[in-house]
DNA sequence: TAGGCCATCTGGTCCT
DNA sequence: AGGACCAGATGGCCTA
């Protein structure tokens, strides 16, 4: 990327063509036009010319140390993201998760971690017998690649956990929220619990 | 070829 | 004043 950058930074004419910061960029991108040229003579009679370059080097470097910082910042936010996505269950399929489906799997990821733990505290101190995870899928997922759970859509849950794995009305994704859901078959795959969407 | 996703640049705003 | 954060705009790449 670095590179794609340097060629921007050195031949940026039409990159940004929407770009209204056209005075830091114009001499590079295009050569003057006459009225320019002449209203730069002007300023460099004034003795202008070179106080407006001096500022436009200003605000140029200004504008370049700033894109640096925020393209190191997009970095760090996509390797944290990353990292998400290390502790996040593999897919069989090995796809890579956008950004948008990491968020939203992590989320309910956490969610159905949490309502393991609640049930299984609920069974525990119900009957003081060892808590019993309810979902073999939770019980297994947290290695991330694992098989033990089915990733098919129409899901792999035991009788066992029938409760855990039907939709919740205490799931984050309440209906209103259900609109973000991408539709197709490929997120109905990729849904952790069968039924959270 | 349209649409989705992504990286990057940019200007504005807020914070230190 | 300078940095962090944010949202909009744009172009490239990929896939159905």
């Amino acid at each position: 990327m670095d590179s794609l950058y340097s060629d921007i930074d050195s031949n940026s004419c039409d990159f940004f063509p929407h770009s209204e910061d056209e005075e830091s960029r114009g001499p590079r991108c295009a050569s003057p036009q006459p009225e320019q040229q002449q209203q730069q003579k002007k300023q460099r009679r004034r003795g202008r010319a070179r106080s407006d370059a001096t500022v436009q080097v200003v605000k140029k470097n200004r504008r370049l140390k700033a894109n640096d910082r925020e393209r190191n910042r997009m970095h760090n936010l996509n390797d944290a993201l990353d990292a998400l996505r290390g502790v996040l269950p593999a897919f069989p399929d090995e796809t890579k998760l956008t950004k948008i489906e990491t968020l939203r799997f992590a989320h309910n990821y956490i969610w159905a971690l949490s309502e393991t733990i609640r049930i299984a505290d609920l069974q525990a101190g119900k009957a003081g017998e060892p808590p019993v995870l309810l979902s073999p899928c939770l019980a297994e997922v947290p290695s991330p690649g694992s098989d033990a759970c089915s990733w098919s859509s129409s899901g792999s849950s035991s009788s066992s956990s029938p409760a855990y794995c039907a939709s919740s009305p205490g799931s984050p994704a309440a209906p209103e929220d259900y609109s973000y859901l991408r539709q197709d078959a490929l997120y109905g795959f990729r849904s952790f619990v069968p039924g959270i969407y």
